[in-house]
DNA sequence: GATGAATGAGTATTCATTCAT
DNA sequence: TATGAATGAATACTCATTCAT
């Protein structure tokens, strides 16, 4: 009997659970197809086959359902992108691969970019950073963290400025490349390895004395981040 | 007489310039303070001080009104950065005042950004490029063209990749810096310019080998300890 | 030309007068009919022969349209109590008369003693008096004074309780006899009226304690004694 | 085991009983609290720790728990009439004391008297006696024949006109000195008894012959409302 | 050109009520 | 009895756009 009972509550939180499913998916649909102002909720319920009344008891209202589309959009890409990185590979190999599967993403679902900008609207506030975007910034942190660790990374880099370059330079090429209708493209991914090469150590450079003409524009774009990097930071104080 | 009504001409002229830059004026303020969404045509012609009726005389709908308000935004950045940059300069020197200029640029009118996204929606098409826009990236290309028939730069330069990675950068840092309500990173714009170094052609290496080359490293190598040195202190703090 | 302009204008005005009372006249009428809740802006709109936003452009909403129908009522009745008052009668009559209008009136119309409930509702507040109702009650107000002033009433006269009994039982037997189909009833009046004896001076009382005094015991006499017959009479039935 | 079962039955009787006070007290509260329109049948069941379905179970719906609440509110009323109420007394005494004590009572429950409007309005029906509030109005008739068995009262009073005049006068005194903020005041309370006065039987009338002045206003005030009242009857046949 | 009154389509949200469990 | 998830009708209000002066 308390087998029947837990069976049937069981059910019971499997259809919330289905229905709860069937909204998202039908508002992820619904965003995306028509944008957020050309969305009604009617629509969205007509799509999930439930009343419009039943939207509110999922989702508070419209920004709500909407963030959480979003939200899950991003949770999502977290996974995808943790199985796309291979961690046993040198850093800047891992950052290739994040590269390569942010750029891909975000060009397979580029409508997500502009709902995402939609939903970190706050009335009053300026902007909100939605948590689970957070999430998948950290997949690049760790990356770089890691290389720190294994002395793969300089720990000079200055990692927030990195990072923003890292998606932005993604996210805009992502949006010409939609534009474009390219699929993806390998050299905006190589592109952005190169502002790493400063804060590459290089093993094999204790070993080999032979100071080469690469190395020695190389050590000088280091110097030249590291000294903006420091500079800043005097600027602050 | 005809001098008269020339006279006139050139007032009533005037007289609509002003008006239209009045109404721009009142648009702009209106766009920026309350969101795309938050403006409404009666606001704006309230504090153009004319009748509502009037905007469409100027104006065909609400969609163009932003889309010209945005168009004038990045008219103005095109102006500011040809001032910006000065074309006599190495053209490194010059992506530096350009991602100086775009970036504090941004910055200070972050909210020009949202509006930018939402002018480019059209109904039906996915995105859309402002022309004005592209002027603007322009401006960008220009120096990359300068800089490869100066033979500072390679051929080999992808110029839409880096134009991208150029753009989205400091755009992504804008909003980040924004947030974090910091004025100006300089790093963010020195870590850019990083990813022109592969392409930079070094006129003295050809040439010559001779003997500054050897003094280039001992400056390098004093430089480096010395650097060293300081980010080991910051690291201690 | 002017005459043709302000010809122009005077019809201008007058459209929007005649609109204005058009909108008043719907909405007295729906709201009567159908009550507060009952009552939808389109079907005001409707009967107003104007759009559903036209409303709101004479009215800010739906409570404020309704608290002008209701100040309107009160407005119409003030103007209808000063003008069946006769001032010139002596106070007492001319209480016997505003209570007969008072009653006669809210019977006929006591559908806007609901509606004027509701509209004094505020948000927060526990209740409010509505502007016109306050002029209305200045009515009797007057009479009181116009009395204290001829020396027909006692200054010792309690203002407000008297007002305040006045009123409220004219308002409550209003309700009952619009229960019993009934258009109007003496008896409440008059014994409304009995309240001001305490506070009626007789002139003549001090002046003179002559002959009238025993000829209007006679009489006084006589008309009771007629009185118990009929009384008896109709008691028999 | 009969006992246990009818000891069982009782407690559920008991628990039944307590739910629907639970009900009640709860409904109450929110429907003073925040008026007919602000209740929610939810919020009602989440203060009563019920399930909103189970409302339904209790009361066919919304306006009948009003109709439930306002009735209870009369009922206590009633109750609270009679203790108050000392029939040993002189009627003029006692009415004084249900005077005292209904004002009392809606002053301090006044919200009650806005929820009995609602109560009372019926879909189509012009308006609604609530058979609760007929009971307590029965406590004035009550006192009213009392007194003209006991010959305290003349059998020319009219009944129901000085009972409307009476709650009707207390009922809106009851608002004004709400809104002053006033917790009672006798005044009003006096004033309503001077209507009694033409009806009271002097039983020293008799005894004494000397028909004081007071007297000679006296007998023609009873005079006249007796003679308002028969042609009253007359008007209507 | 200029006006501003008029329009009316368009929708998010609420909540009393029901009913399967 | 009790539950509470689901329903869906119902509506005030906004605002871009038009058009008669």
């Amino acid at each position: 009997m308390s087998a029947s009972s837990s069976q049937t509550k069981n059910t019971q939180r499997e259809r919330l659970e289905a229905k709860e499913q069937s909204i998202l998916k039908a508002a992820t649909d619904v965003f995306t197809a028509l944008g957020v102002d050309g969305t009604t909720m009617a629509e969205i319920a007509r799509r999930a086959h439930i009343a419009e009344g039943t939207l509110y008891l999922y989702h508070k209202n419209k920004q709500d359902l909407l963030a959480v589309v979003v939200g899950n959009f991003w949770a999502e890409l977290t996974k995808g992108a943790l199985t796309a990185v291979d961690s046993s590979l040198p850093v800047i190999g891992q950052l290739k691969q994040l590269a390569t599967y942010h750029l891909t993403a975000l060009i397979q679902q580029f409508d997500m970019v502009g709902l995402t900008y939609r939903a970190r609207l706050r009335h009053g506030e300026p902007e909100y950073q939605l948590p689970k975007i957070r999430e998948y910034v950290r997949v690049f942190d760790q990356i770089i963290e890691r290389g720190i660790n294994r002395k793969e990374l300089s720990e000079a880099l200055p990692l927030w400025q990195c990072r923003d370059v890292f998606y932005g330079s993604l996210e805009y090429s992502a949006r010409t490349l939609r534009l474009r209708e390219i699929q993806f493209d390998l050299t905006v991914v190589e592109q952005l390895l190169v502002m790493f090469q400063p804060y590459k150590i290089n093993e094999a450079s204790a070993a080999k004395a032979g100071p080469s003409e690469t190395s020695t524009n190389t050590r000088l774009a280091r110097i030249e981040v590291q000294l903006a990097s420091l500079l800043q930071e005097k600027a602050q104080r």
